[in-house]
DNA sequence: AATGAATGAGTGTTCATTCAT
DNA sequence: GATGAATGAACACTCATTCAT
């Protein structure tokens, strides 16, 4: 039973999904809501019944990466193995996800700047990151209780993973790296392994 | 004795530094040519006697900040001590830089953006990374040669430390650290020790 | 009952006759789009919403000239009478034309002094002017067949009439006449009458 | 001995010069002051030393122009021959002043469109014109006087011709007649000679 | 006389948004 | 719900002219 809300819900997925696109290609600035009406096939007046500025299309397009980002992530802390190991998975993860938005990654620059303008946007990505950033701290939590870890700050710890990860796609992203996405995975591995060993506790 | 050509320099440097203030405070997009107008205090043909358009003055902001930037890295490279001391030294400067250039952070990220869509930026952003992460580069070759470090790839590790220093930038401006800058100073050390332990030679 | 592009017709229409006129009356390069959109009282938007620019509305301008110009002339044509007669009924009809026209004329000089650097412009004239020239060919053919021309060449006799009639119309447009259109009618069918009995067939 | 004011001749005559040539190329409106001073080699603060503004230099042009035309002229007028070979000479005469400046037609176009508007070029070309049909006129008034020509009004007839002869001009600049120079020069003196027996007195 | 940097009003065009249908 | 024509403020850039040197 297609509710009125249902056929309301399609119509925005359907031009978030289009300016996501369009965005992308044109940069935020650049695209023209024309260009998103082409894109989606719908009329002007359309696209103005379900958002009610380009603003808002572009914060709800923020609002829908996060969520879906936040809950990628979440689905990864309860699986099972060793903290060295889980850390790995969240890296192979990221890839995955970075391969997959890749195109869209300029979009994510484009809310960077922003942020530092907009209370709005800072605000999300406040929320966004100290998720991301709690859900390393608990493997840290966790790696110390195990006597894995030495007695680290975690939520130090934790940034400065996510900094690193965030870094080197920074890198990629803007072109310093001149590698293919698969050599980004094993460059963000081996990093991190790196980093981890920094932190680990001495054996005897 | 102010030649033609001193003028000139000097009028491009003021258009640029007020470009620079006005881009930072506005945003590259919703800055006019009126703002640096008013910024400058020249007339608007005086500033499109000096620059042919904003764009120019944007890519040429750009330019500027790549070489400022280098020859600050460059002279840190010289100094002595030993190869944990001067990468602690190194994280020191960009603090120093960071707290400096601040406000104009958010210019940086638009670069980023653009470098997606924009060749000549992406050209200008890898030369400018290649060289920063060369300087690193150049300091884990001397500690793997001194013993000092484990057998690891320089290049990637350079990268390494490069990410996690942009990284945790960028979680700063973006607003997902809630601390001051003195605090950032603090976390870049630490991230970079914790890292620098994980790639130290063992010892006896 | 108007159908979409009965509208668009309609507005286009409007927005022409407008500009023709404001191009008239401030010339082609003072005229400015407010200028025009104040005339045709639509906003701006609206205007560019039919023409993509200026020039595109121009260019219109001299379409729709030569397209009404050609047709009327091929109606007269068809008329009746002796091949003199016919001439003196083109005449008339030029002049009546003029007089209609009469304030729009200063657009046909700038058209013409852009017809030397505009190729459109160019081969629009050409056009025009070919199928002039082709309507008063035809009839000195006749008037050949008919014995009451000598063997002249027509295409050059053709050239020369219509000459002869820009010619007065552009040395009464300039103002080098001081006579009023009225006149300016007379003075035609003489120059014509004369001009006709010079390649006259002798009579014996 | 060159006074100042003999500089200033010189000057004057350079920036009109390369005025001429840029308006030719350009159009009137296209031309900036730029590409004047570009093309006479002079600063800018030099060309409006010698000239108040663009607006005066076109005037100028115009002047010039006139006086030269009207120069040539007069001197054909004092020639000897019959009516006839007189107004071919004067056809020829101007077969090759069009040849010498064919290139500068275009100005003449935007001048007479912009006659319409502005009355100090509609009087400049309301005196030369006057006297260019004037001269006609006194050759038509001879050659009536000699019996050589019918009782015609001799003002419409000089009108008549001269408006032949700027009429073939207007299709040969506008591109109609696909002629080479020489050839219009062929088709101007069967024109006028085709006019002349219309108007010559009858002989037994 | 000559220079060329500086001025600033003016211009064509764009584009997010609205609204009658 | 949906259309797309209409709006008009805003903008980057131009260019004739001025003027300090």
């Amino acid at each position: 039973m297609a509710s009125k809300s249902e056929l309301a819900k399609t119509r925005r997925e359907q031009i978030l999904e289009a300016s996501t696109s369009v965005f992308a290609r044109l940069g935020v600035y650049k695209a023209r809501m024309d260009d998103i009406v082409k894109e989606v096939s719908l009329s002007k007046g359309a696209v103005y019944w379900y958002f009610k500025s380009k603003d808002e299309i572009l914060k709800s397009i923020l609002e829908l990466f996060i969520n879906r980002e936040l809950h990628g992530l979440h689905e990864l802390v309860e699986r099972d193995g060793s903290v060295e190991e889980r850390l790995m998975l969240m890296a192979e993860y990221m890839i995955t996800d970075l391969e997959r938005y890749a195109e869209l990654m300029p979009i994510a620059y484009e809310f960077y700047a922003l942020s530092t303008r907009e209370s709005d946007i800072r605000k999300s990505f406040n929320f966004f990151f100290q998720r991301f950033i709690q859900i390393f701290q608990k493997l840290i939590i966790q790696g110390i209780n195990q006597g894995k870890i030495k007695h680290v700050d975690p939520n130090e710890t934790a940034v400065a993973i996510v900094g690193l990860l965030e870094g080197l796609t920074l890198l990629w992203i803007v072109g310093a790296l001149n590698i293919d996405i698969g050599k980004l995975g094993s460059l963000l591995q081996t990093s991190l392994s790196q980093y981890f060993h920094g932190i680990q506790a001495e054996v005897d």
